[in-house]
DNA sequence: TACGACCTACCTACTGATAGGTAGGTTTAA
DNA sequence: TTAAACCTACCTATCAGTAGGTAGGTCGTA
């Protein structure tokens, strides 16, 4: 098995604690512990936290944003993308103990410096453009019903499942953002 | 104007605190510099961080079922009671400067003492339990359409206001909240 | 009434730990 | 050799919290 870079790794690591504990509820040592590198060190990767915090959030845009292009191209219906999409986000919850890292950064928005607030603005534009296009497939194909405006079904579906991914990350309990995507998901027929 | 007593106004500022930094972001420095007492006397009435994110929640949720009770008793259709409450996550938002304390919590959550957690989960049972009762009215006198389950309708409301907060939050701009509720406005019929 | 005991609510001084970070040096791999 | 990547040693600042104390108020009893 291939030596992982000592910068990916601390990627990996902050991203995990990131949407584990937050941006102000992680600090250096824990990467440091986590990587196997002293915490000093890692200034050589990252100058500052903030620094950190922007590496962050570029990588999980770039990597959620080709989830989305990979789900626009493999899945036939409006419907099944955006079921795809819903289990994206099912996925990112980590079964209750992790948030998406846009969720976990908002809480704590002000700890974090412009670019970043920026950048969490882009990734929901991001977001809310492709669940517009699969709300938009899924209304000319009859895959998902009663859409009366797609990009309002969009901004709404966003909310809707950071909010239950919120719901899932406080019980530890992926059933609670089952239950919270329900109805959205009985409207959607392959 | 009568003169707050101490512990009404360590709650207050560390309500505030909570919600527009997260548990994690704010210190008794923040509080004692607010409410103007030293930091360290702030542990005569709170022996503890715990304990005082103890009396948060306890509070919030005192206040707010109080706040659901009035709607309930206020106004007269399911549709108005519900419009309303969306009203109340609204105004908690603050104009995008804070978050309620359960969204704020819940993305901190491991750092919040075991009690709490469960303080939480009651928190969201008890709003759902009103959405739910909200939904079920609404269906009845026809000022909310299309309800097809109203226990369904409660879970994914409640999580589509927490979602709509956060976004609000993140931009710091209500827009953010309306727009993602606006779907949802529109079912209601006073 | 007066005084002692107790309480509440604050203070100063301090603790040990931790935070993000700096500076200079060493090691490693190409 | 050289540059990247690590190290040690240290910094300032801050964290939540402890310990002992003061001051003013209240209560109970003689």
């Amino acid at each position: 098995m291939p030596t992982m870079d000592t910068k990916t790794a601390l990627l990996n690591s902050a991203e995990h604690a990131a949407r584990t504990l937050g941006f102000d509820g992680f600090s250096y040592a824990d990467l440091a512990e986590d990587v196997g590198i002293r915490k000093a060190s890692i200034h050589h990767h990252f100058p500052s936290k903030a620094k950190l915090s922007v590496a962050l959030m570029q990588r999980y845009h770039q990597n959620f944003e080709a989830n989305c292009a990979a789900i626009s191209g493999n899945h036939g219906t409006g419907g099944t993308q955006l079921s795809q999409l819903i289990k994206l986000y099912r996925a990112a919850s980590g079964n209750g103990k992790q948030l998406c890292l846009c969720v976990s950064f908002s809480a704590s928005r002000d700890s974090l410096p412009p670019g970043v607030i920026e950048q969490i603005s882009m990734f929901r534009e991001m977001v809310i453009a492709w669940l517009t296009d699969f709300f938009e497939k899924g209304s000319m194909d009859g895959s998902i019903s009663n859409v009366a405006d797609p990009a309002l079904e969009a901004v709404a579906t966003l909310s809707l499942l950071e909010g239950a991914q919120l719901a899932a990350r406080s019980e530890e309990n992926p059933r609670f953002f089952d239950e919270a995507v329900k109805l959205l998901g009985m409207r959607i027929t392959a």
